[in-house]
DNA sequence: CCCCCTTGACGAAACGTTTAGCTAAACGTT
DNA sequence: AACGTTTAGCTAAACGTTTCGTCAAGGGGG
């Protein structure tokens, strides 16, 4: 690999120069300017990232802490704040916490060992884990999306999750449902809190209660959901809408009402949030609320970015709305039920 | 940030002590050991992998470059890589070149300024733009998966392609289809060709003949299959089967199909190179050919750790077999057809 | 004509590690 | 007792940048 040392000796100049002609800090003479762009094209020299981000103390890296990146939201996710950085002239590291709060941590520590400019977490505990983060940021900027509750010490984008039920269950209430039941997320996690928070609410506003049969709890996977499914359209009475949390479990319970010998949406409607590539794939096509994950994204780098550049000042929240997207998996119940 | 001077400077011993600590590489009596493991814990020291790179020339990071993320194969490779990249102490630096050749190009250099130990890249170009890649690797590890022809100067790590376009066109004759078409890929990529060709050898072999109508190109993506699905299924005489390329044109194919008012697979039976997750959960449950997506990380990763330990050895093709799964897109054609 | 300011380029000192080479002490051998 | 050998630890020189301070040359104002 030729060094800045080696350009500056082809060229005839000194490193500095050089090194001013590439970061445009400096003026360089044109003359001067065109011998090094010469030789650097001619030894075919890049500059090497690690001295560079050894020397200003920190780099071009950001990184990127998901708890699961087969997970659809997750890999759109990941797949907008990787573009989102590249355009903005970072590179990612990406690390995977697979839903364990100590790999998480020890991932922010590996983070900041890179010396990365900033780092975007989602993170996959419950809200002390989440303050715990925080304090563990400490002088590298961090950005806590999705899973971020309120009061972290660092800037949070987030779903306005409540609003996501409540788009879903009114819908389910709007086309006459009355037994509705949940499958919930893991009830530590401030998305699964305010999603079924929403839900409840809801229905309580129309003086609905859910029966503890109706409520059930899975961990955001698929193989979760098809058992609860499974027992709560074994329930009676059987409920004639579910609204899920999330998307893979959204697969679960399908599979549940297959295996049960159902229909969607003529035994039952099904709705959930996160939508996803294929949702329109299935058959039938499924009726989701969707998040703005680009916004997310886009919101997590520009925070991001703001604190890089060295903005002090206290944590921002920015809560983005989701949008209802109706197809065909819900739909008014059977009269005869 | 603590550094290890200020270890060293608590500890009451030099800097090599500590950095002797810390890499075992040379003997440090058991007293010293522990009053450095006290001082880093107090401190909250932890090492800057940008000064230990830059004195070493080499990293922890590798690079992945991959044209898609989004796609589930994708996905699902990108997973199994960051995982058993983890278990080998790497750090993955994540570049998508979004099937841009250019782009490619750029993200390999890129990995290089960033001192990765080496690179894993699933290649997005033609045969002439793999060839050209393992150029710019020159020096730097590199290991090509799946879109990577034979004779690239770098280790190859890919799937049987000629075997699972067998696999599959052999399922459908066996249920004794006669008329089946094919949504390939574009035809310049090293799958698709490799793909076709074992497709149009099976029907051969049984002396059966492809008619131009019912060869479609696709892009790989979900549009192109619906177009091309539409075509295929409007022609004469319409194909009994459709072999498909890859799973994100699978989708586009069913698209095709339910907007043409026909079933699967009473009408048509479809089967595609690639599983993915939600395989299972469509209606009809898709027939498809799977890839052995963690046994190619596994490869990958451990020919990149033989690079990177210095082997230095002609290049080595990994080559690895595909499995048929049988769902319910696929059925013998109907009588009267 | 002198002084000062600007401009363009350079020299050299960092940044936080790793490591080769060295020192001094401790030990075993004759 | 003199000598090598081993051992434990230290000193200092890199690694490839960035950047601060310096410097010479040139130009303009007094």
């Amino acid at each position: 690999m030729a060094t800045m040392k080696d350009v500056a000796k082809l060229a005839g100049v000194s490193v500095a120069t050089v090194s001013s002609t590439l970061s445009g800090r400096s003026f360089v003479s044109d003359e001067l300017k065109q011998r090094v762009e010469a030789a650097i094209r001619e030894l075919g020299y890049a500059p090497n990232a690690m001295a560079s981000g050894l020397k200003r103390g920190t780099s071009s890296l950001i990184g990127l802490i998901v708890p699961d990146i087969t997970n659809p939201f997750f890999t759109e996710l990941v797949h907008c704040i990787q573009r989102r950085a590249a355009e903005a002239g970072f590179v990612v590291l990406l690390g995977v916490s697979d839903d364990q709060v100590a790999r998480e941590v020890e991932l922010i520590a590996l983070m900041r060992s890179h010396q990365v400019a900033g780092t975007i977490v989602i993170p996959c505990g419950g809200e002390q884990d989440c303050m715990n983060l925080s304090r563990l940021a400490a002088g590298m900027p961090l950005v806590a999306a999705d899973n971020a509750p309120p009061g972290m010490a660092v800037d949070t984008v987030v779903l306005d999750n409540r609003m996501a039920a409540t788009l879903a269950t009114s819908h389910l209430l709007s086309l006459g449902h009355r037994i509705i039941a949940t499958i919930a997320g893991p009830p530590h996690r401030f998305v699964s809190h305010e999603r079924f928070v929403g839900f409840t609410t809801v229905l309580e506003g129309k003086g609905l209660s859910v029966g503890a049969d109706h409520v059930k709890r899975g961990d955001f996977h698929v193989a979760s959901a098809r058992e609860a499914g499974l027992a709560l359209l074994q329930s009676a009475p059987r409920p004639t809408a579910i609204f899920v949390a999330n998307n893979q479990m959204l697969i679960g319970t399908m599979q549940a009402v297959a295996e049960m010998r159902l229909s969607v949406p003529r035994d039952v409607s099904i709705i959930a949030i996160d939508d996803f590539p294929w949702a329109a794939a299935f058959t039938p096509t499924l009726t989701t609320v969707r998040q703005p994950i680009d916004a997310l994204a886009e919101a997590a780098i520009e925070r991001l970015k703001l604190r890089v550049g060295g903005l002090q000042e206290d944590p921002c929240r920015v809560v983005l709305a989701p949008e209802l997207v109706i197809r065909q998996s819900c739909r008014a119940p059977l009269e005869d039920a």
